[in-house]
DNA sequence: CTGAAAGCGCTAACAT
DNA sequence: ATGTTAGCGCTTTCAG
């Protein structure tokens, strides 16, 4: 290995250890010693030990980030901006993904054991309240993204689906449509799929008054397939939607595939929106797309957790950050 | 923070700080000590502080992973294989993702400094053969990924781009298709778009005996809009292209959402062939892409800098992985 | 303004 | 089979 230590910059610049430390991160110097510092550690490339200064400090300028694997890449994608935020504050991340609820104990743990300074938690997990409690309790600053749990300092960060489905599908509407079909995932009680239909819900009883259930298709999971199959079931009543509002753009992109196999045009025939704004852009043609804010939800995750490690006695904040439509008019 | 130290352990234990190591690592213990150990572990809940360790021992168990960012996160789909893999060899993962070529030294600088212990570059950069000889030295593993440098002691993994492009196009040909365009980014030197573009090359000068100019357009970018423009480009000539050959699956995309506008069915007037099968099955309909195998990349990258952190003088390795064709027939 | 020295929690060599 | 002890490289208090 081999590496530079501060000691070898001491007495290379023939100073004390003490002295050193105060040139790498402020204090009384002289002019004279810090130039002197300053050209040893030039000359012998000082690279600093985080694992020594973690160890003495107990601080490791680590944050770490356990998130649930998403098929659509949407937390990597807020993950990237949390990156970028930290590394401006002079953190890094150490990011984990969990494919399986009962991983993320081990996680946790193999957070500890690395001595982060805090931890961001995306989307559901299995983890009580007390067990976050205790992470709190042993120094760790914890904010939540996408996951509701009010626990005394500690931070959340929602995102406001009811309102994007409702302000989606209420813009069908504006534009003429009438008979507006949803294509989601089975809704359960505490699930992001609950809120997204809510909104549609509400946005079509204002319409009309009530929810025609032949419009509505659940899924059993998110796949391509799931999307197909909605729209073949939605496409077998008459009059046929003239509209589809689809909780992600996978379930879109599937409903599509049935759409141009039956040679239905978009947006002549049926108009589409999507949720997530992942691949919505790419699609034939672009669809329209709920896209939540994930460059706001990163530098918010980022910054909530930076200023909760200077005080970790700040009481619990809880943000909402709103969706936008992504209008391509189809 | 108050953490449980090993200390404590040995305390309640009623034992030495060095037995209770012993109890953790393995070594000569009693059965009665042990349990004893293990009962205090259990009751005061350990977990050890891997920035002592990694100070003392001077391993980190951390590997650092840089990546170039790439647009449709394939880099990412990697890491996620890489974090897996490191996860089950009791490694975890630091992954940096660069927007910007000059980001790179002072990532790895970070990544130094974090004392890790391997680290894996991903992609096109800039840093030198001499530097990565010097990071090498200072006794810290290298593997690159899509990246071709022949350096002592250093691992890579290369993709046969130029094996993916010439099957996928003879392919077409296999399947009746006569006029096959090309569509690609700007080939320059060394670049992954100079070996598909080289793919293609063959396999039309195998047919045709020579490359038609007309049936080749290169991009600006890898954005969709390129693809859309490089489509709009290729069926102004006369005849038409009856197939289309495309780097990515975002420029087939976009080549996908002309074609829908001017109303040119898919399979039946033009083929499509994608790359990289990020969004290819997503798409109406489904198209062809070649797939590069992001699984065995991952478990590779990840196998082989496990392998040389154990023995830093095993001779230069290389491994070539295959691309596979996801054939859609469409 | 500068230096000496203690100690963070752990590993490992050495002694018993 | 077990205990004692010396650091890893750094931060920080205390003296000067």
């Amino acid at each position: 290995m081999n590496n530079t230590r501060m000691t070898d910059i001491a007495k290379t610049a023939g100073v004390s250890l003490a002295t050193v430390g105060r040139a790498l991160h402020g204090g009384y110097i002289s002019d004279e010693k810090k130039k002197r510092i300053d050209e040893a550690i030039a000359e012998l490339g000082y690279i600093p030990n985080m694992a020594a200064s973690g160890l003495k400090s107990s601080h490791s300028r680590l944050i770490g980030n356990l998130m649930r694997f998403n098929p659509n890449q949407l937390y990597a994608k807020i993950a990237l901006g949390i990156e970028r935020n930290l590394m401006n504050s002079g953190y890094s991340m150490l990011a984990l993904t969990m494919y399986n609820k009962d991983e993320e104990r081990a996680m946790i743990d193999e957070l500890i054991s690395r001595r982060v300074d805090g931890i961001i938690l995306t989307s559901m997990t299995i983890v009580s309240r007390a067990e976050i409690e205790k992470i709190r309790d042993m120094g760790i600053s914890v904010v939540m993204v996408e996951r509701a749990m009010d626990i005394p300092y500690t931070d959340s960060i929602l995102i406001d689906d009811f309102g994007g489905a409702y302000k989606a599908v209420k813009s069908l509407y504006e534009t003429g449509r009438k008979r507006i079909g949803f294509i989601g995932e089975q809704v359960k009680f505490g699930n992001v799929e609950n809120d997204r239909y809510r909104g549609y819900e509400k946005a079509v009883a204002e319409d009309l008054g009530c929810t025609p259930s032949s419009l509505v298709s659940f899924t059993k999971g998110y796949d391509i397939e799931d999307g197909y199959m909605a729209a073949e079931k939605l496409f077998k009543i008459s009059p046929v939607p003239d509209a589809l509002f689809c909780t992600s753009d996978i379930l879109a992109a599937g409903a599509m595939q049935y759409l141009y196999k039956r040679k239905i045009r978009i947006p002549e025939d049926v108009s589409i929106i999507g949720y997530d704004d992942t691949i919505s852009s790419f699609l034939s043609p672009k669809i329209s797309s709920v896209s939540i804010d994930i460059d706001r939800i990163g530098s918010e995750a980022a910054q909530m957790i930076i200023s909760r490690l200077s005080d970790s006695k700040i009481p619990s904040r809880k943000i909402y950050t709103d969706t936008i439509l992504r209008n391509r008019f189809s």
